[in-house]
DNA sequence: GTCTATAGTGCGATAGAC
DNA sequence: GTCTATCGCACTATAGAC
């Protein structure tokens, strides 16, 4: 994060991430996929909150509710991990470069396919399934892109709270 | 679509495309900036095809109405397009590539930007905007996968009619 | 750790369309 | 004469094979 902070991602060459670190760019690629992944390391434990918070949840929540379950404690799992200026720093790389933007998109999209399944396990059946985790990643993804904004105070809890109710609002 | 389909996408380079197109590689990456993107050759026109169809909803529309009819504009150019043979044909290669996938979810977050701007432009405040963008999108999504499914008869303005109407039951 | 294939870029030359 | 499409060549970085 400081090589691609202050040379920009494209600019920056695994060789040199390698350099930093005091390994060999082989080295690089044993722990880390390609170039990008070395940006989304703790995505399973993300992934595996959400899943996991949805198995947890009473048996008499329906999806919705079951899904905005997952949603608070990914919320405040984020708001604890490491903080929202870490998360901001992180997102603003992420937004510099379109290749950044299109692994983030399909790590969110594995967690959304994963909070489907986890409902359809519950008995949900499709297309509602699929529908609610999508609603529900929606409504995370829109407030986490106002938490990191510069002018905004709340906190990610109170923007996802905003955001669900205004499209439920709408809907009804 | 011929090579990708026969040997794979991965397996098939850049000069093999090229060269059964009659043309060079050069003149490849001239006119597409990577080798996915000969793939996503049409996504101007598809994106273009939602945000006009807000722009010509009528004033009284709500938010979810007026992407409503946005989806139905878009089911029916792609319904007659090239039909739901082609469409499940091109499907099966991005659903088998990673970095495929990738970049079809990224075409379609740039729709959604698209939609979510065009209410705004109507006066819709945020989150409300980007919620229903987000959510009409999810709904699209939904129906066009089980649209090109080998079982599946229905129309896609049908599927995506169900996706609708369950995510809107469920939140009322 | 070494070696190599492929994707993708920069620059320049050429030819044809209008 | 300008604009656009094609191509050739040299070059770098990513990424995978071994």
């Amino acid at each position: 994060m400081e090589l691609f902070s202050e040379d920009g991602y494209e600019q920056t060459t695994v060789a040199e991430i390698a350099a930093r670190a005091g390994l060999s760019e082989r080295t690089f690629f044993r722990h880390y996929a390609d170039k990008r992944e070395v940006l989304f390391a703790g995505t399973t434990a993300f992934r595996d909150n959400f899943v996991n918070s949805i198995g947890h949840a009473p048996d008499a929540a329906t999806p919705l509710q079951t899904v905005t379950l997952a949603l608070d404690a990914a919320a405040a799992a984020l708001e604890e991990y490491r903080g929202r200026e870490f998360a901001g720093a992180r997102q603003r790389i992420i937004a510099s470069n379109p290749e950044l933007r299109e692994r983030e998109l399909i790590k969110l999209a594995d967690v959304t396919a994963g909070m489907a399944e986890a409902l359809r396990g519950r008995g949900v059946a499709e297309p509602l399934a699929s529908m609610s985790a999508e609603l529900g990643m929606a409504a995370f993804r829109v407030a986490f892109e106002r938490w990191v904004a510069d002018d905004e105070t709340r906190s990610l809890s109170e923007l996802i709270d905003e955001s669900l109710a205004g499209i439920t609002a709408a809907v009804s």
